[in-house]
DNA sequence: TAAAATGCATGT
DNA sequence: CATGCATTTTAC
């Protein structure tokens, strides 16, 4: 039905666009026309509302045409929403691109990467550049081998693909600074992707420095709803070509894009938990892939994701000789048990391994901070003595006790080891129980070890993104490590335990990225102390600080197993049947390899789907494809498809 | 949440 | 086996 009156655009009348509907089999575009008073504001980009299936619902115009192939009669776009285009031609493409690596519809990309609308930010100003610092000489990438390669080829515009591995002490928001202004100098945008909000401050500030006021924007997560769609505005309105964020950041519609970066890739965060659960680093690479951007992926450890990319030849290795890692590099230690226990009466009280105590003494008597990492906490409450309420304490390290259900073994919250027969020092007792235990007593405990000397504890929802230069025990999960000018005089690793015992394919990986973020902000010359068996592969690779090793042997590790990223996976969650229905449904790729089903959760079943790496796009597509039929056929019950899972159990 | 397609009870 | 009304399906 057309409304009186509405008659069709002069020109190009049919608008071919996605609707908002989250059903894959309604995932493709649909022609509508565009009525004569909207002829200017329906662009390609356009967010409008049109009537599909009898409701009102967003839309996003991907083109104007002069026809449409549909047969039936067209309905009219019903308003525009906004007067200017959210996505670009490269955005739209890109969105497109991630659907379908990803096995997912175009309209959720599209809410990952374009933040709800604000109609008041539409109005504001922009903001007036302030003045440029002069060009640095050169970059800190010069001490890379392949270093300075890869600068030139962004300052000339080439689609460089780089892995770097950051030296230890390295001031990495800084080099990344470098890089964006080279692509800015040379009249390309940048975007740089970090792990959290904390990150995406330290790289702000760094970019500030380097390109000055008002040229580039940072979208971390944490911005209020106006404030970040008035930036995001001012990128896609081409006013500002370097962006900073955390994972949606990797979208934005930057203008002439030269550079995508990546930093820390292994960091879980780097994981969209919402579908189609891309994650930063593929992203990156997919986009880098389609826009002709340069690509740096950068970090202190290394992934095998990353390890295959060099491997393969598709990216170059920018790392430092040996000579220049050993010169960075913190003395790196492991003890491993309690043959290292004190023996000191003064350290009776805390009875820290007194290799671990003598650096820490050593460092904080030189007036530097001790960083202790520590495993994050759950909802683990502490263990007492159930007869005299005595404090649980670890035999090793003297940490707290807690246990994560009634029949679990209780295990030490510090250094992670399980404490099985636990005895009170008190009074012999042998019987535990749960005692509720304020976040800041962990760090107040540790802290009793070394009096007068202050405690800080960074962690949970308290994250301190700096020390000071002076003698303190700064305790901190991994993530959350503050970092300290001039670097740490020693660090004490403690969570290896509760790392490595996870049956966790990459916790061989996950243990060292931990190990090295914390171990890189140490000075040179500081002592770093690992609480785990210097035998194990990962603890020498952190005592020779060879990342790339480790991510060589890992994904040499995952290629025998079939793991990937050597091969490509899928994994399917839902209740039993409909997970059932998708799999007989699916015409699955040659070769493959159907793994579960195995439960996860109540009433959920998760299958995984292995193919080789060749046939991973297949494998999303017709995953899509079989999902697209159930949803056209209302089968109620949605499975959750997931390329390449963060978490394969 | 609108129109079209389909289902189905009812009356001849 | 047409008719009218209810329910289901489609989706521009």
């Amino acid at each position: 039905m057309v409304k009186a009156g509405r008659e069709a655009a002069a020109t190009d009348p049919v608008a071919r666009l996605y609707v908002d509907v989250p059903l894959p089999h309604l995932d493709r575009p649909f022609d509508y026309l565009v009525p004569d008073d909207l002829a200017e504001t329906v662009q390609p980009g356009s967010r409008v509302r049109v009537r599909f299936a009898g409701r009102l619902v967003d839309a996003y115009v991907l083109e104007r045409g002069a026809a449409s192939d549909h047969p039936g009669r067209l309905a009219y776009v019903e308003r525009a929403v906004g007067d200017e285009p959210v996505l670009t031609a490269e955005t739209s493409e890109l969105f497109r691109a991630v659907a379908d690596r990803w096995g997912g519809n175009f309209v959720d990309v599209v809410r990952l990467g374009v933040p709800p609308r604000h109609a008041r930010a539409e109005t504001s100003p922009p903001a007036e550049p302030g003045p440029l610092p002069p060009a640095a000489e050169g970059t800190g990438f010069a001490g890379y081998r392949a270093g300075s390669a890869f600068v030139t080829a962004v300052r000339e515009g080439r689609p460089a693909r780089a892995v770097w591995s950051a030296l230890p002490g390295e001031q990495w928001p800084l080099r990344l600074a470098e890089l964006a202004r080279i692509a800015h100098d040379a009249g390309r945008g940048a975007v740089l992707v970090v792990p959290d909000a904390r990150d995406a401050e330290r790289l702000d500030a760094a970019v500030r420095s380097v390109l000055g006021e008002g040229r580039h924007v940072s979208l971390a997560a944490d911005l209020g709803p106006a404030e970040r769609y008035r930036r995001w505005l001012a990128v896609r309105r081409g006013q500002v070509r370097v962006v900073v964020g955390t994972r949606a950041a990797a979208y934005a519609p930057v203008a002439d894009l030269g550079l995508l970066a990546v930093w820390d890739d292994g960091d879980d965060l780097h994981a969209e938990p919402r579908s189609p659960y891309p994650n930063s680093r593929d992203l990156a690479v997919l986009r880098s892939v389609h826009s002709g951007a340069a690509l740096v992926l950068g970090g202190f450890a290394r992934t095998a994701e990353a390890q295959l990319l060099v491997g393969s030849g598709w990216a170059h290795e920018v790392v430092a000789d040996r000579r220049a890692v050993r010169a960075a590099a913190p003395r790196v230690q492991a003890v491993a048990d309690d043959v290292e226990l004190a023996r000191d009466p003064g350290a009776a009280a805390a009875r820290l391994p007194s290799l671990a105590l003598r650096t820490t003494k050593d460092a904080l008597a030189a007036g530097t901070p001790v960083l202790v990492q520590v495993p994050r906490r759950g909802y683990v409450p502490s263990l007492a003595c159930a007869r005299d309420r005595t404090p649980a304490r670890c035999p090793t390290c003297a940490g707290p006790l807690g246990a994560r259900s009634e029949r679990d073994v209780p295990s030490c919250r510090w250094c992670g080891r399980p404490a099985g027969n636990w005895q009170c020092p008190e009074c012999g007792g042998r019987r535990l129980r749960a005692v509720v235990v304020g976040s800041g007593r962990t760090a107040e405990e540790l802290g009793r070890a070394f009096p007068g000397v202050p405690v800080r504890a960074s962690g949970g929802d308290r994250v301190l993104a700096e020390v000071p230069a002076e003698a303190a025990v700064v305790v901190a999960t991994p993530g959350a490590e503050p970092v300290c000018p001039g670097g740490y005089g020693a660090a004490l690793l403690l969570d290896g335990w509760s790392l490595l015992s996870r049956p966790d394919l990459r916790a061989a990986e996950e243990t060292l990225r931990r190990w090295a973020n914390a171990a890189a902000l140490v000075r040179v010359g500081g002592a770093v102390i690992v609480g785990a068996d210097a035998g194990l592969p990962v603890v020498q690779a952190l005592v020779r600080w060879d990342p790339a090793g480790a991510a060589a042997r890992e994904l040499a590790e995952r290629a025998e197993l079939g793991f990937p990223p050597a091969a490509r996976m899928a994994s399917l969650t839902g209740p039993p049947a409909a997970v059932a229905e998708l799999l007989g449904a699916a015409r699955l790729p040659d070769g493959a390899e159907v793994i579960g089903p195995v439960p996860a959760g109540p009433e959920t079943e998760r299958v995984l789907v292995r193919v080789t790496r060749q046939h991973g796009a297949e494998l999303a597509a017709r995953l899509k494809e079989a999902a697209a039929g159930r949803s056209a056929r209302r089968s109620a019950e949605p499975v959750r498809i997931q390329l390449d899972p963060a978490e394969l159990g």
